[in-house]
DNA sequence: TTCCATATTGTAAACATTATAATGTAGTAT
DNA sequence: ATACTACATTATAATGTTTACAATATGGAA
């Protein structure tokens, strides 16, 4: 799955951010590689194609995107922000022996709690930890 | 809502940890102040009265206690754990308004992902971000 | 009371993230 | 096309949270 750059110059036109090509390769990244990488896997990847990159340029550019809301961070882990270019409704399950973090699709509608039904929900976050399968079997 | 030392000598007992006066202080201000506090809120609320106090201790209990099943790490902001004594099922909300974070419950049995089926689930997080009733009426 | 495993402490280090100010660039107006 | 302006990028330094480490103190069993 690749992502030419016209159509992302359309998509950040769209949301109101500049391009540049830092932060197309940036979005690219999130949109190939989709990992759930931290900004510094990003960083990491990057760099070896674009030496100037600096890790700020990184976190400038995903602070971007999510205020755009072209991506959305994941905390799943208490020591890293992760980034997801899908922006679609789904939960993320991160196994416990392997770290792979897995989509899952969510009816997020069967959660309506009533404690919260005068407030305004903005963003909804499932999280599952647990032994994913393959990790299972290697025993 | 106090708790007495004989009774959190018998949890951390039960659960193998060990007792001491300041994992006492520790787990007894998570369970009255049930307020998901940070490492360094609880350091700083308990180092008043006990001087000696190092937040070393502190990530060093709160991690024992949640190894233990006697607390849970929400992550719900991506830039500090915050710690739960209250360990049955429920989602926490977290007003981007005021900052607080509110408890509701949730029927997680609602989420069963068919991606899952044959994972291992040990863990079960939902986190709802917006602005509270009271922040909204504010307005 | 003695002893050992473990908890506590202070310091320093690691790590992710943000602040700042100078420079470079995209995109609009001229 | 040119110039201009707002914004993106960069390097460095600073912040804030969390962990590593080694010495000391303590809980709880023998």
């Amino acid at each position: 799955m690749d992502v030419s750059a016209d159509a992302l110059m359309d998509i950040f036109k769209n949301r109101g951010i500049r391009s540049s090509y830092t932060r197309m390769r940036i979005m690219q990244y999130l949109m190939v590689n989709r990992n759930h990488s931290t900004a510094d896997e990003i960083y990491g990847s990057l760099v070896e194609e674009i030496p100037t990159l600096s890790r700020t340029t990184v976190y400038n550019s995903l602070h971007a995107f999510v205020e755009a809301g072209l991506a959305r961070v994941v905390t799943i882990e208490d020591n890293e922000a992760r980034y997801d270019a899908d922006i679609s409704d789904h939960g993320h399950f991160k196994c416990d022996s392997c770290g792979r973090i897995y989509d899952f699709t969510v009816d997020v509608d069967c959660i309506q709690p009533k404690a919260l039904e005068k407030f305004r929900i903005n963003q909804r976050d499932v999280y599952f930890k647990g032994i994913c399968l393959g990790c299972l079997d290697n025993k």
